[in-house]
DNA sequence: CCACAAAAGCTAATACCATTAGTTTTGAAA
DNA sequence: TTTCAAAACTAATGGTATTAGCTTTTGTGG
């Protein structure tokens, strides 16, 4: 069909910088020669496919996003059953083990400022599966907190989660104790709390 | 008593590499020559003052974390007399407040990782004190938590009010409402759901 | 007042990286 | 077999951190 087949695409690009990003153990120790080659390819070639290297890291953002979403709906799924406080109890542990799994590129697309009004109205459905998520996470919490304060309540989960992760990456809370533990004691302590607030 | 004095010191380069970060809103686009510039000097004057561009942001960390435990500090201090749960409310306040007033640094603060063994025996009384600062907001944590896990509720406390923070910074709890309210109403939930808990 | 030594700064060079411009290769279709 | 457009390549540009080696500065001791 097309003169001179891809060597690449521009999945296959993302799903290796990824790769390759979390195994450096560093966010921009990888220069694009570096991914280029383990893809069999000049350096240049990439630019056919991605306009910027922070084009590119956005993308892989993106497709780290797209997999943690993943990750918490499979909890979910496994956990239909249980009452809303053990959903949730459910789904807080596996964000966080999806954090310890990923941690260089769950950092990366968590801190990484994406120019808002840069991709004009990119909304790509990926987004608009995340949003769903998000309001059916929405949906479990507010049987606790109660509808008018579920956004509320839904953020400060979200703040924990990342919180804890973010801190236990970045070795901010070592000194000693079972972290375990404490995550799950204080989101279920956090839960609670919303519980007493009709 | 030294043959030519130095044009400028570890702190003053700190200083303004801290406030040019923070003032350019990106965390590696400060050259070290832009830098020099500044200090009216040429770049490789500099690594005579630090052995790499890491060394010196790591220096630019402890800057920021000495700042925000200071102002954490005040605020303890200005509400001495209220109940343990008021003073945490409002350390958690001025918390947030550091992180929207400084949010470049504050970011990289808490998401650079220092290599562990790096500096030999760097205890360097900045972290001696904050170390002490913590335990003191680990006793007002320890009147609501209980002593048996003051440490664990401690550390669900710091992870909330960072992880409300960096969302926020990165644009990542966008859809309206009040985000004062959230975070307030979230600190207290959390607390509050300890209280509950003997 | 003068010379000197060492601290501090400077110039020049190296190696690396992202990105661009222009050229060459490839394979399907005519 | 010739053509052509996509895709990849080579070569160059401009910017960066860092190092090596030289020059300047100035307090101190003569």
């Amino acid at each position: 069909m097309s003169p001179y087949p891809a060597q690449v695409t521009q999945e296959r690009i993302v799903e290796t910088a990824w790769r390759m990003i979390e195994e450096d153990g560093s966010m921009e120790n990888l220069p694009v020669s570096r991914l280029a080659k383990e893809l069999g390819v000049k350096a240049p070639s990439l630019y056919r496919y991605f306009a910027s290297k922070a084009e590119l890291l956005q993308a892989v953002n993106t497709y780290t996003l797209s997999l943690l979403f993943e990750e918490m709906n499979i909890v979910l799924e496994g956990h239909r059953q249980q009452a809303p406080l053990e959903q949730l109890i459910a789904v807080a542990k596996g964000f966080r083990q999806f954090g310890h799994q990923h941690p260089v590129v769950y950092t990366l697309a968590f801190t990484t400022i994406e120019p808002d009004a840069n991709n004009g109205g990119q909304d790509s459905a990926e987004k608009n599966q995340q949003f769903a998520d998000l309001l059916r996470l929405q949906a479990l919490v507010s049987e606790i907190s109660g509808g008018t304060h579920s956004l509320t309540a839904l953020r400060g989960l979200l703040a924990i989660m990342h919180g804890f992760v973010m801190l236990e990456i970045n070795q901010q809370l070592r000194r000693g104790g079972d972290l375990d533990e404490a995550y799950e004691k204080s989101v279920e302590a956090y839960l609670r709390g919303w519980q007493n607030s009709t």
